[in-house]
DNA sequence: GGCTATACTGGTAACGATTATCAGCAAGCC
DNA sequence: GGCTTGCTGATAATCGTTACCAGTATAGCC
């Protein structure tokens, strides 16, 4: 209803960059730039894919979205509710769909590895990617 | 010495394979299949830019190599000593040093997580990259 | 050592995702 | 309504990777 929410406070507030939230907001799976542009498209919206890609890069900038990468290398995209809070997702490689997870031991075990062999300003990118129990069947 | 060691038992040992092998040999750090076909051109090898492509892919499908992504989605390739034991990376951002790590904690985790939320035949991709004890002066 | 079948090679074109360009358009402000 | 300037989007350009396919070299056989 109102995805002018969180409007300009720097940005102009255009009609496209609601339509590319929307479009991340019509579900909780994981969508690569091009098939938020195809679902656009296909919808009958006037929409580019220069834009599509700039305001998916925004969201995930702003941590917005988050984002991750699938076997092909292609950057996925889906709105993140839980802000700046670092998490991992469970992600079904069938139909997408994604559970947030947590990870306070994992985290620890990276601090520890990092810690071990002398690393230092370690990031970690943590993905698992299953069949979830609708698509195992 | 030998790179003929393992040699053909179905396929043909060529010269150029020997050369991909041997220049992930060289050391134990991930490098692109760019930058090994840069790496061998500038020694004066011949040998194809596809070549290279064939047999990065061959070594990493019969397990002798590692693959993992850089935050570009390219892939990057590293000769693995340990055959098909399952292990991670830390990586150094700046050198590329490697080190093996191993993460039983993490596999636990892993499984709990799946089988909390009901995934099933779930793969992870874990990998930390930092900055190792040479490059964070 | 020479011969042959065929796997391997590599230059080049094609591909797919992403980014850069830049003239035209429109949101916000007076 | 008019202006400024950020936003848009068609198109070209990039870049890593893969497909093609005619030419070449290897393994095996004589």
């Amino acid at each position: 209803m109102d995805n002018a929410s969180a409007v300009s406070r720097r940005s102009r507030a255009t009609r496209q960059g609601g339509l590319v939230r929307d479009a991340l907001a019509a579900d909780d799976k994981f969508r690569s730039a091009q098939v938020v542009f195809g679902q656009l498209r296909s919808k009958g919206e006037a929409i580019g894919l220069s834009t599509v890609y700039r305001h998916l890069q925004a969201l995930a900038d702003s941590g917005d979205a988050d984002t991750l990468q699938n076997a092909e290398g292609e950057a996925l995209y889906r709105l993140c509710g839980s802000g700046e809070h670092h998490h991992h997702h469970l992600v079904c490689r069938q139909c997408g769909r994604t559970q947030e997870i947590e990870g306070r031991g994992v985290e620890r075990w990276a601090s520890e590895m990092a810690e071990e062999y002398g690393f230092t300003d370690v990031n970690h990118t943590i993905e698992l990617v299953g069949l979830c129990n609708n698509c195992s069947g």
